[in-house]
RNA sequence: GGGCCCGUAGCUCAGCCAGGAUAGAGCGCCGGCCUUCGGAGCCGGAGGUCCCGGGUUCGAAUCCCGGCGGGCCCGCCA
């Protein structure tokens, strides 16, 4: 907000003789706006500055009283503590105009002084069925932190990473062959049919397995054989739930992984075998991922979103890169052996100075890495050391965020304190994990072992329903492309609206909004300024606009909050906040929409006062669009 | 047992990091505007022990401590 720097730096200039320790940034970091507008359209708390300036309030008094401001200012005085202020709204038209006038369709995006290559690792599910809403908002978090650095100038690279060595995909590949390698019927989502073999498949390997845990516990410990018959025979019932969706499927797969004496062994063979390279295993694997990715990747389009690399982590295997780190781990003065195996131990390593530099959680004991296995093969974490120096190497990164879930914010910290052990101390601080809660169905919890979960599509296509429920009910010509935007939006906007750190609970019945405080209201508003524009039909006659008119009372608080757009840009590239701009943009819109109904604009009989109102009409529009844009929504010029 | 995250209106959530003037939105509910630039809109109303208890402070939704409730993690799984 540019009033906000002047205000700032003007009160700094004042006080800066007086207050040797205090910064420019201090002060800014201080300046409010008034509970109440007939305070003043800014103010600053006295009391707060005097506790960071050391001066006593009254000397402070007497020296603010003193301030020059400047032009954007018109009147300024102190009360209950306050510093108030009130905005000249005629030179601070005339300055919005000007930054209008140079910056044009880019307002707001200020780029950043430093221009940094920042790699975004983002969605990176299990390639084992579809994206599900939990993916979802991963995705679009991803691609909400990818736009908001980009649009600051840096440069970003997005990638997934593709966890083709777990046993998940073992698992999904195993029951594939039981099926003997049919082809994936071109009728159905290949990631859809393919998750329903991976839930089945899953489901009959656990009632195996626990059918044999059961067959050698002892009839003594009761309390546990009736647990794990609990659990049988719940696992008996999600079986029969899925042999609903598809009777013949699931019954050849079940007598199939019957005829096999030992499945889960089997399973075992099948990673131990892809991960030696075995040529035919490697090539089942990788139709049936690459299958799963080719509908992921469809959703993933349907969100717009793109990756610019995939990365195999079966790559970072046969290329020698994780034998590579495990080497360097060996000569390290961390190694150890721990419970038998191969580790790296971080209890020297986690003083207060690390522990800050690396953003460890305050007061956990990180435990000793596994780095592999008795057969020898890496664990996860290991392969995930390789991948991220590899992703720091391949774009020269100043910085690699990862969007992974809360639940792995300990697999995140080990990650990175295995990164300073084997010398990558620099990359290791600049690795941040961007961390975000679970999305929960009520009732329900998603479980994609078991089949139970709500797909990203799913979602998509009932909100595309719904849209076009309004679009008929409206009486309007149903447009295909408005009837996509608006619904990717609506799912986005929900996505982005609540901060990541709070669990989403996705009742699919609630409906999503599509009302105020939505992707298609804002979109709908900027529809709106768009065809007031369109039906005036001409340029702004700058050289015209009458900023005197700018005083009003709505449209002085239009123009004071469209000024805070790039401010709310810097602040949300700053703490990578995507609910602060969902926040702003409705505000906008409230007030737009608010004023559009009481002032005529093209109507306006005054040319001036006209121009003055098209401004605002044009710029409202821009910083719709452009705050949009950074969350991935598109808009459209008529719906 | 230890740790991380969350608890604000009937519901979904902003505000908390950087404490300050009468705590804000949306949905839903009630009542208006039955349409001169786009009604997916606008105006008004009801609705709150900011989970509880202590502490710090001139001042706490915000900071600290202790509870309670919910989610998640603590694996030679990923």
């Amino acid at each position: 907000m540019y009033a906000a720097n002047s205000l700032a730096s003007s009160v700094y200039d004042a006080i800066r003789s007086r207050c040797t320790a205090i910064k420019l940034d201090d002060v800014l970091a201080i300046v409010e706006e008034p509970t109440r507008k007939e305070f003043g359209d800014l103010s600053l708390p006295l009391h707060r500055l005097s506790r960071i300036c050391g001066l006593n309030i009254s000397d402070l008094k007497e020296v603010i009283s003193g301030l020059q401001l400047n032009n954007l200012f018109s009147k300024s005085y102190v009360a209950n503590g306050y510093l108030n202020v009130f905005i000249n709204e005629v030179n601070y038209a005339k300055l919005l105009a000007d930054i209008i006038k140079s910056v044009g369709g880019r307002y707001g995006f200020i780029e950043d002084v430093s221009k940094l290559n920042i790699v975004v690792e983002f969605v990176s599910a299990n390639p084992v069925h579809p994206l599900h809403i939990g993916s979802g908002r991963n995705a679009v978090l991803g691609e909400f932190l990818s736009r908001v650095f980009e649009v600051r100038g840096h440069r970003v690279q997005r990638r997934y990473y593709i966890n083709d060595l777990g046993r998940q995909v073992a698992v999904l590949v195993y029951g594939y062959i039981r099926l003997g390698r049919p082809e994936i019927p071109s009728d159905v989502k290949p990631d859809e049919w393919l998750g329903f073999i991976y839930a089945v498949t899953n489901t009959v390997l656990d009632i195996v397995e626990l059918r044999d845990e059961l067959s050698k516990l002892s009839t003594v410990d009761q309390d546990i054989v009736s647990a794990k018959r609990l659990e049988l025979d719940g696992l008996i019932a999600v079986l029969n739930e899925l042999r609903a969706r598809d009777e013949s499927l699931v019954d050849k797969l079940v007598e199939s992984i019957n005829e096999d004496v030992d499945p889960n062994k089997s399973v075992e063979d099948l990673m131990i075998r892809y991960e030696e390279g075995d040529p035919d295993v490697k090539e089942v694997f990788r139709y049936v991922v690459n299958m799963v990715l080719t509908g992921m990747s469809s959703t993933l389009s349907r969100l717009g979103i793109a990756f610019d690399k995939w990365d195999w982590e079966s790559d970072l295997v046969f290329s020698g890169l994780v034998k590579e780190l495990i080497e360097l781990a060996r000569k390290s003065e961390y190694f150890t052996i721990h419970k038998g195996a191969p580790a790296l131990d971080f209890t020297s390593l986690q003083g207060e100075p690390v522990k800050l530099l690396l953003k460890l959680p305050k007061n956990v004991e990180i435990p000793p890495l596994i780095l592999m296995r008795d057969d020898g093969t890496a664990l996860y974490v290991t392969k995930d050391i390789a991948y991220s120096i590899t992703k720091f190497k391949d774009f020269n990164a100043d910085l690699v965020v990862n969007v992974v879930g809360n639940e792995q914010t300990l697999a995140q910290a080990q990650l990175r304190l295995a990164l300073y052990a084997l010398g990558f101390k620099d990359e290791a601080s600049r690795l941040l994990h961007y961390s975000y809660e679970l999305v929960m169905l009520p009732g329900i919890k998603m479980s994609g072992r078991r089949g139970r979960y709500v797909s990203v599509d799913q979602v998509l296509d009932n909100l595309e329903v719904r849209v076009e429920d309004i679009m008929r009910s409206r009486g309007a010509v149903v447009d295909e492309h408005a009837k996509k935007v608006m619904s990717v939006g609506a799912f986005k906007y929900m996505m982005l609206s609540s901060s990541p750190t709070k669990v989403i609970n996705f009742d699919p019945e609630i409906a999503l909004n599509l009302s105020r405080n939505s992707a298609p209201y804002l979109q709908y508003t900027y529809a709106r300024t768009s065809s007031i524009l369109r039906k005036y039909g001409k340029d702004l006659d700058w050289g015209r606009i009458d900023f005197i008119s700018a005083s009003k009372p709505m449209r002085r608080e239009i123009l004071q909050h469209l000024s805070k757009f790039p401010h709310i840009i810097t602040k949300v590239s700053k703490d990578l906040d995507p609910e602060l701009l969902t926040t702003y943009l409705n505000r906008l819109a409230d007030m737009f929409n608010s004023w559009y109904d009481v002032e005529p604009i093209i109507h306006e009989p005054d040319e001036g006062v006209r121009q003055f109102k098209l401004f605002l009409t044009y710029v409202s529009g821009i910083v719709i669009k452009n705050g949009l844009y950074v969350m991935g929504i598109e808009v459209l010029e008529r719906i």
